[in-house]
DNA sequence: TCGAATTCCGACCGGTATTGTCTTATTTTA
DNA sequence: TAAAATAAGACAATACCGGTCGGAATTCGA
C-alpha cells in the first residue's frame, strides 16, 4: 500500500523538532512526550538514527540527541532510509530477497526505474526543507539538492 | 518500507502482459501460469482490476480479460491505487484512519506534499511505457502523460 | 563518591495486514 | 450437456510491525 512505516514517520517528526531546535541537545523522553509517542519506541527511533550518523548523542544526565549536520544537508531519503533500511518498492529491489516470479518477471526494470524516481523525490526534500515548512524553492533546473546518493 | 504489494505486482504483470497482447483476451489461468502467480490469487486480482474499469472480462468458455482502454490512457498509479486503494504515504492521508499524533505532529503537511510528489512519479509512467520498456521519451516539460488525476 | 538521569541494546509479544487456498455459483461456448 | 472460464467470498497460514520490557553502560551533579 505504499506506506512509510511509523518509525519513519517518527523519525521525521524527531528531526525536525531537533532541526528547529538548533544546537541544543533534546532527550528521547522530552521528544516523546512532546507528540505522544512511545518513549521506549522513540528513543529506539533515535538510537538508530544515531548509528546511521544523522544524529550525535551524549549519554548521561543532561545527554541527549543533536544534528549531526546542518539540516540542508539531509533528506527525508536518508531518514526512511536510516529507519528501515533500503526503499525497496519491489521484492526483486535487493539481493538478499528474491521472489519467486524472478526469472519469469516482465516488469522488474521498469519498475526498477519507478523506485528511482520515488528515490529522487524523497532524496530531493531536506530536513530543513521540512523544518521551515516551505514548499520546496523554486527548484533550480538541474540541481541536485543535499545528499541525495543517486548510487544508493 | 515503501513497498508495492505482492498483489499490486501481479496486476502490474498482467497488464503488460495484455498489453502486449492488444486485443486478444487471455485468460486468468494462462497468465498465471505463464509468470508462476498462483491462479487463484491472480483471478482475484483481475476481477479488481476488472470492477475498477481498467479491464473487460469475458465469461464462459474462450472468456478472459482485456484491457478496457490503450495502454497509453493507464498510468501504473491507477493500477496500483485499483489493488491497494488509494495511496497514503502516512496513515493520516485518509480521513478514516485517524492517527494518535494528529494534533500535534509538526510533518503532516511536508509530507503530504511528498506523497504528491510519488503519485505524479506514478502517474507519469503508462503502462504502454511499460510494456515497450522504454525509459521514458525525453518528458517534454510541463506535459502530463496519460491518466493522472492531480485530485484523486 | 554516590545516585539519578540518560543513552544503549537485544529479546519478546500481540495484533493486524497480506498472501495464498478452497469452495461454490454463474455464465458462455463447443 | 459438458467443459471452461469468470465471480465472489470464506478461511487458514504467515509475515510484518508497533509497542513493551529488562538490563547494562555512561555521564553529571549533589
Ligand atoms: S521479480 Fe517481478 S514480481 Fe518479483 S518482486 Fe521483482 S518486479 Fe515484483
Ligand atoms: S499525523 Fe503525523 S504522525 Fe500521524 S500519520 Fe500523519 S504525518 Fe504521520
Amino acid at each position: 500500500m505504499l506506506r512509510f512505516s511509523k518509525k519513519a514517520d517518527y523519525a521525521l517528526i524527531a528531526m525536525k523538532h531537533l532541526a528547529l531546535r538548533g544546537d541544543q541537545a533534546a532527550s528521547a523522553r522530552e521528544i516523546a512526550e512532546q507528540y505522544g509517542i512511545p518513549v521506549e519506541l522513540m528513543a529506539k527511533v533515535l538510537q538508530r538514527l544515531a548509528r546511521r550518523d544523522l544524529l550525535v548523542s551524549h549519554q548521561g544526565t543532561r545527554g541527549g540527541y543533536k544534528l549531526s549536520r546542518s539540516p540542508r544537508l539531509m533528506s527525508v531519503a536518508d531518514v526512511i532510509q536510516a529507519i528501515d533500511g533500503p526503499v525497496t518498492v519491489t521484492a526483486c529491489s535487493t539481493q538478499d530477497d528474491q521472489c519467486e516470479q524472478y526469472a519469469t518477471c516482465n516488469v522488474r526494470d521498469p519498475l526498477w526505474r519507478i523506485k528511482e524516481r520515488i528515490l529522487t523525490a524523497l532524496g530531493t526534500c531536506t530536513i530543513a526543507e521540512l523544518a521551515s515548512d516551505a514548499p520546496e524553492p523554486v527548484h533550480p533546473p538541474g540541481t541536485q539538492s543535499a545528499t541525495w546518493h543517486p548510487s544508493a
